[in-house]
DNA sequence: CTGTTAGCGCATTCAT
DNA sequence: ATGAATGCGCTAACAG
């Protein structure tokens, strides 16, 4: 049925040895009994089973992915850099959405371990206790990816979220505006939640001002969201002058809402977000944002887990990416 | 070192072959050895090898997937409808992104089926003699998704894009316009391209109108060549009073660049596309669009995908599933 | 440069 | 209900 190395090592007259070093390129092959082989496997249209090949060498160039979704364009974007760079070191990803649900995530890790990956590459929500065990089970290198553990066991690629957060609203406030409102999101969220709250906080009270309660609001990082919490603001007063907001869908919901009130940004209220997305530029008034750089984080968590699973040394386990301030017109001075 | 079966066995005082049974749920097990069997498993901390099970088994329980891009939100969508079902069966997915290059495609399919994969899912442009080539030595079943091969030789599942595009503009018609300029995609692309454009073409002649060769002009899907194609329909003489877009970024792109000239949308030039993106409702006003099911389109693929895996009988191997018509405020009455 | 020999960790007959 | 034996297709010493 399926053709063996060894039916092509008996086609070409020579041992499944010979055939397996022309097929691995070890160069201790005359060329001529090269010539001989790849013919053979022409011939009989043989394919290597890498299934075979990783229960004898013990690696499979397989790399496991955790990603909370795969639908969301963030993620999306951090996937293929993820992608590109596997493949340019010619492996290829399992990618499993986990949706930074813990039991689910612990279950997927298990799972790809099973399926013996040679590395690990983790993008989640909060990385427990349960969730660092589960990494010790593994005798495969691990990296976090947009993603932190509190005691930093783990190598990792990420933005500084907190310093992302304080440089958008350094900037609002070097505009000239005081009152800045922020639409935050799940302060349980370790990086999108709380460490862009934390931001916003730092700036502000290093500005002397202080963070008033009822000018903080979470959302769900959706565009709704973003339109109910600024349907919340705009009937506070005093009204904010400037909206921050941890995601540019808020950010988006927010300037529509803006504008369904007859209101103009950003002469009345201006708006910043964190993320940079393409739909940052496909928004009028284009959206103002403190950019993360989605696809570098996956090419860069794909290239430290291969110098890791290929045992180089590495200088720096605890990767962070800088962040960059873009300014469009959703902003201007107050 | 690594726990095997073998020392689970040993650990249990039972056979290895004992052991598979109970890690494979085979019901010809005591319950007491059952239990044996777990407590050692527990202790030792044992792990299943996905990889030497897949070479004695003939079955890695993985599945292929060839996408063109994951970090384009169609395509993503796409991914995770098939994923979900995936998982539902307990299938994982390895993902490769192939950019609808053919030679490329042609690579990651190899690929694929060198690792063993139970199934592949294509996702691509054209679907070439090469491919259909490729195709035939696997030894698996193969399902094109969002993807039709000429021949129709494969399993797939898509939607009707002549169809969508020819109801687009059947709508647009319906409400009185008629001078319809397309902004459509490469024709050498069958699906997003060539479709959608016979799809307008078939509408406008349909009505007893002309296509007009200036009312037709090619972007490349994004943003910004939905601006350049509107910048050039709107120096026209005379105007098109509705603009019909192959997607809903170059749609976006359009509504924007109309905006720019001090112009209302859709009182001035009326806008529809095809997609229904999240971003069709992210844009002022909201964009009318023709839905394509992308999530659907996945699970739907997936799921025929693990009937074909499993010999199961399948009724229909040509899948079209319905597209909708979504009114928003970018269309109204000429 | 090439061949021989062992496993890799497991599922799967076939006995019992 | 359980065990012994075999082989899945390949890599990796080791010999020569």
């Amino acid at each position: 049925m399926t053709v063996t190395i060894y039916d092509v090592a008996r086609e070409a007259g020579v041992s499944m040895a010979t055939v397996s070093r022309v097929v691995n390129n070890n160069p201790n092959v005359k060329p001529q009994t090269r010539k001989k082989v790849f013919e053979a496997i022409e011939r009989l249209g043989y394919r290597p089973n890498a299934v075979a090949r990783g229960l004898a060498s013990k690696k499979t160039t397989t790399v496991g992915v955790v990603i909370p979704d795969i639908s969301n364009s963030i993620f999306a974007e951090v996937a293929r850099g993820i992608e590109d760079i596997a493949n340019m070191y010619h492996y290829n990803i399992i990618l499993c959405n986990a949706d930074k649900k813990k039991e689910k995530e612990i279950r997927v890790v298990n799972t790809l371990l099973e399926k013996q990956v040679d590395g690990l590459l983790f993008m989640g929500g909060t990385v427990t206790a349960e969730h660092i065990q589960a990494f010790k089970t593994a005798s495969v290198p691990v990296v976090l990816c947009a993603t932190t553990d509190d005691q930093e066991q783990f190598p990792s690629v990420d933005i500084d979220h907190e310093r992302a957060a304080f440089d958008a609203v350094q900037a609002l406030l070097d505009m000239g505006h005081q009152e800045i409102a922020m639409i935050c999101g799940n302060l349980n969220d370790p990086s999108n939640g709380l460490a862009r709250y934390q931001g916003y906080k730092g700036a502000m009270e290093n500005a002397g001002l202080s963070v008033k309660e009822q000018y903080v609001r979470a959302g769900n990082y959706r565009y709704e969201s973003g339109m109910e919490v600024m349907e919340h603001f705009i009937g506070l007063s005093p009204r904010p002058t400037a909206v921050f907001a941890a995601t540019d869908e808020m950010a988006i919901g927010a300037i529509h809402k803006i504008q369904d009130h007859g209101l103009k940004v950003p002469e009345d209220i201006a708006v910043m977000s964190v993320d940079n997305t393409r739909m940052a530029s496909m928004v009028r008034p284009q959206l103002a944002a403190v950019a993360q750089p989605m696809y570098d984080i996956g090419a860069v968590s794909m290239r430290l887990l291969t110098k890791l699973m290929k045992n180089e040394s590495v200088e720096n386990m605890k990767v962070i990416l800088p962040h960059e301030l873009v300014m469009r017109n959703s902003v201007s001075a107050k």
